[in-house]
DNA sequence: GATGAATGAGGATTCATTCAT
DNA sequence: CATGAATGAATCCTCATTCAT
């Protein structure tokens, strides 16, 4: 039996990887200095993270001064240390705001005895809408996950665990004789996530793809069908 | 009619991207400060890049300090810049290196009359062969890459160039009807190379796939030929 | 009618090339970092243009090292760039604090009725006084003018408009039949300045010429006078 | 009686300052290395002294590096040691060059009987049109003057000594009746000579008079009879 | 809580000068 | 004599972080 809702799909198709990175509630390596106590402090607190996501944006992790962000938020230098230990943990506070946002995606809910592909299809081209949505931040953290080992680390730690679902959904469409047997199916999710996310950056982010996102969606559909060898009904 | 050698593969089925990259003839973005003229210029400054190599492998490229290098290399602090006008450089240097290594690369001759996906099979085994033997400096490459501008234009204008020459090897394969004619032969041409050199990355660079080289060729090669819908003769 | 005063004499022989370059209120090439917000920044920004002083005066400009400045100020190294972005920045806070010294002269009043020739004596006294008070940064303005282009321009430019104001006056004098109606105004105007100035530096700064400071108003008072062919009421 | 030719002239009014520093016989602070024994020493001494004086003039003294020279002359780095014991050193050389190059100056012989202002026109108008001629290095000599002190130490006794003979001469020409007998003789040849030379600096080196060579003559050479108060003939 | 000045470790870079070949 | 590579001392400058007010 098909899925039934996008919900159910990302459990089986999932490679939504940095999207959900954030969206689990797994600890960043965040370890924010201070909770705010009063409404100042909350104001403060917040005035800094959308400075801090700005100059990010702007600049790139690297290149992004405290001082800059500081500045931005209209802020004296030391408020930052109030609620931040560092860079990666304002960082960290910008992506969480992100999670917020993405929290409540506007997912269609998918009617059940959707035929596979149409699930598929629905859920690339919701993956690449938000994509597309954050796509400053998405190479942000590309970029991050590069230079920094708690990042990095807590990226694959998470991408192993979609991918061990995604596995999972495999095998029991290859037991039902609905995908090529022939596939390992903890390589073909590896394989097939990577090739959907990466274009997903490819496209939004460093913009090499010259493409509308509908075609994005057609094509990306259809290979993944085809990879796994699903039998159209 | 199938492709021959590996080497006419290459041209028709193209997704070596990083590996291409420093193997074309189009200008790293170097500005060596000086050519040694001597015997003894042409030893230290082999030195040095050797030098830059270990340490950027073992610290990556941004925590390499000059002084490293010049320390690593036996040579005084000033004497980098007697060949290099900065980290970019030597670190340009260092891929002409891998440069000159991966221009002789032992690709096996294909026989006549193999089927296509035995070729495609045999140049993916070979791609994965060499991204892993040089997985430390693909590694440092995708760093780079991602935190320098010019590097990173690089990349871009070469993936580009193979990309161009993929499509048209798709879109050959689809007049021929021996690959599937919905798919957008540039999209596909840029999601299947991306696919494959990204898991390699994955793999060798990540350790986040858990698999066998043979095991990845085989799966890469079923996936790929599957997406393309190429048919078995 | 003969000028009345020391004030209005300026606006017509003014040589004061040197002095009024400070005095003027075009701005100096200075970008100072920043305007200190709080009384102890106020305090240290003082301290070290105070410590710049002395160090450009004891080293000259060129040898000064930016350590030495902090250092003689009590401060770190880098509070330096707190205030300044370069030796050159400091350097024109110093002569800013000269310019606030001298924007105060101590010129004495000339009744009404002075001959034009004692109101040019008095104009040489004030002039040689106030260079030979700050003569030390006189010759480091010299210095400087040489080796920074900024500062050349800056006082190149400034000369120019006083030159501008000398001639007209001279222009003046010459018409009314009180000056050699030989002379090009413009060229007359910077030539007796220059006179005078370079007698100034020559004196107070390189120490060659060995004459009371009385004796050298004196002469270069008659010279000037006879120069312009000033007849004596 | 009044002077015969323009060398009895020069021995009377000098302010050639500049120009006789390098004339003079007196040892400039040079202690070259080496005096070419071959040949092939000569002609490499030679270009270096030449390629000296070309970058000197390009680039200021500061910012020349013996390097720039050494390449500038076709040789190598370690050839320039071979000559000159440093940089002043290699200016030293490129001023002796010019003197030489001076030192026979087409100096148009004065008949007897002429009257003193026309002698003096024609030194003004020969010491102007050499200053002229070696613009660039007379602004360089300003330059090192200002930086060196030995080169500044070398002008100034050798101003001294001009000023001597001229402060001389003034006194002869007031004993005579012929000019201002209220005048200091020494401050009065310190005077004129700065005026003079300080006016050839300005327009030929900073460019900042603007006014054709002939008309310089004319109005200094006024300015100076006049302050002198010589009595025409 | 906010402020903003002070700190100082840390690395890059230049170039005159030496010297082995 | 010429070569040209090696040396390394000497400063500059940045910016994260602390802390007194």
């Amino acid at each position: 039996m098909a899925p039934r809702t996008l919900v159910e799909l990302e459990a089986n198709f999932n490679y939504m990887v940095e999207w959900e990175t954030v969206a689990q509630h797994q600890a960043l390596p965040s370890r924010t200095g201070q909770a705010p106590a009063s409404a100042r402090g909350t104001r403060t607190r917040r005035e800094l993270v959308r400075a801090a996501r700005r100059v990010f944006e702007r600049d790139g992790f690297l290149a992004a001064r405290i001082t800059d962000i500081s500045a931005e938020a209209g802020v004296a230098a030391g408020s930052f240390y109030t609620y931040f230990t560092s860079k990666e943990d304002a960082f960290a506070a910008v992506m969480e705001e992100v999670n917020e946002e993405m929290l409540h995606p506007r997912l269609v809910q998918v009617t059940d005895g959707g035929d596979p592909v149409s699930v598929i299809e629905a859920a690339n081209r919701a993956y690449l809408a938000s994509y597309r949505r954050n796509a400053k931040l998405m190479g942000l953290l590309e970029q991050v996950a590069q230079v920094n080992d708690e990042f990095r680390e807590l990226r694959l730690r998470r991408a192993r665990a979609f991918v061990d679902r995604n596995a999972q959904a495999i095998a029991r469409l290859q037991q039902r004789g609905l995908a090529d047997r022939e596939l390992d199916p903890r390589l073909t999710a590896h394989a097939v996530s990577t090739m959907v996310s990466r274009m997903a950056y490819l496209t939004y982010v460093q913009g090499v793809v010259d493409a509308s996102s509908e075609a994005l969606v057609q094509t990306l559909t259809r290979l993944w069908a085809n990879a796994l060898g699903i039998r159209r009904s």
